[in-house]
DNA sequence: ACGCATAGTATGGTCAGACCACACTTCGAA
DNA sequence: TTCGAAGTGTGGTCTGACCATACTATGCGT
């Protein structure tokens, strides 16, 4: 029985970048100090500072670059999907999530976000204009499934992040990218796609006016439809 | 402009894991070759193997240990909360998060795991005595401010946890820390701060009994007020 | 034949030092 | 003034070493 849980070297990193996030003193857009510098800094060798910057690195908090000036080494950016959604694809092939608990948190929150009231009017607004482009985009037949797919996804987290929740609008992001292996899968061949793909564009017209028109209960339950019914096609 | 956009040398054998969980032939418990082995196979170095290895650590997919035996090097596990609470954690650092974004989500993840039948019956029981004794040690006049708010992050989040949805259940575990935070610093003299103390003892047992016989409507309808009301004495 | 201390072996964790490709910076030559 | 070459600092990778740990095999003493 060890009383020591072994402590990581590159956890002081972790935990002291982590604080300067709370504390302001680090922001989006910053540039981390240099790997050889951070080991000096924390007495650990380079190769554990690099643990705990790759570590950010897969989560989506920073970017790496090689070379020097403003735009090289460590900057912090915010890209929650990047490490949220390769966790959940990677949980879900290894059997410790089931797509059940993914889509059930999609309806979760985006009826919720389509049911609240905007926070700010005019974002609103932009959303429902932008929206509509997408959905113009989406009526492309040339339009490959892969990209109708990011389409798709960025629709609906805009529609999300009407409600200016930024836990939400982190969590979409993530969701609706972890699973497009699992979609690809499921809905092989083409034919099989081309009735889905119609059934969804007329379900993204209908969400689309729903919310155009103020009907956010509505829309919501449009929403809750649309993506029960997509995954009960995938099986 | 560059083609190629950086390959790095452990995404080959985080691929490969990958793939293997999907076909099957890793499955949970399952011990990977040691990192030596590893770097063979892939023809890497084994700093490189580490860096792939060390990234499923993070995401909560292997559980590592040093030794020899076949509880030793990285087994597969999945603890998804681990990955994605902490991702989420500290995307919510980076981006800064305000009070009412915590409070909104908080209601809208607390409300819908109690009206959510439990999917483990077993487990949802195990969570009624655990927040029972949590409550008795929320009882003791000696406590801490500090500590009161810690157990009574947890109480939530266990309670969150009844649902049996992985998703949710990080979503809440990532808001803990910001909780107990916000708990603490909107109330700031001990003055003010024994009147609420006490109608949160209250509240939590209303909340607690709620569950025990299992009026899970009532149990979300209370949680509901209390958040709300706690929020309504921060100002 | 058994029990138990010991040596052996394989593991991940950490470190040091080196080299590379890259991107920007500086400075000198045309 | 312009432009190319050298300089500098960055992360990315590799090698090889040493450590603490935990299991495994050995062999001694009984």
């Amino acid at each position: 029985m060890s009383i020591n849980p072994a402590p990581r070297a590159y956890q002081v990193v972790l935990d002291s970048i982590e604080s300067d996030l709370r504390s302001g003193k680090l922001a989006l857009g910053d540039q981390l100090p240099g790997e050889r510098a951070l080991a000096e800094q924390h007495q650990i060798s380079r190769a554990s500072v690099r643990d705990a910057i790759r570590i950010l690195d897969v989560l989506g908090l920073v970017k790496t670059s090689t070379g020097s000036g403003p735009n090289s080494g460590a900057v912090i950016i915010s890209n929650p999907a990047a490490g949220i959604s390769q966790a959940l694809r990677m949980h879900l092939a290894a059997k410790g999530i089931n797509v059940r608990e993914i889509v059930e948190s999609r309806i979760l929150l985006e009826t919720w976000a389509a049911q609240m009231p905007p926070r700010n009017p005019l974002h609103a607004q932009q959303v429902i204009d932008r929206t509509a482009v997408l959905i113009m985009r989406m009526d492309d037949a040339q339009l490959s499934r892969e990209e109708f797919h990011r389409i798709d996804a960025e629709f609906h987290v805009l529609l999300a992040s009407m409600a200016g929740n930024t836990v939400v609008e982190s969590m979409m992001e993530s969701l609706r990218h972890s699973i497009s292996h699992y979609v690809a899968e499921s809905i092989p061949n083409d034919e099989s796609w081309q009735p889905v793909v119609r059934v969804l564009r007329r379900q993204h017209k209908a969400i689309h006016h729903a919310f155009a028109t103020n009907q956010r209960e509505r829309a919501a339950q449009l929403i809750e439809e649309h993506i029960t019914w997509f995954y009960s096609q995938t099986r």
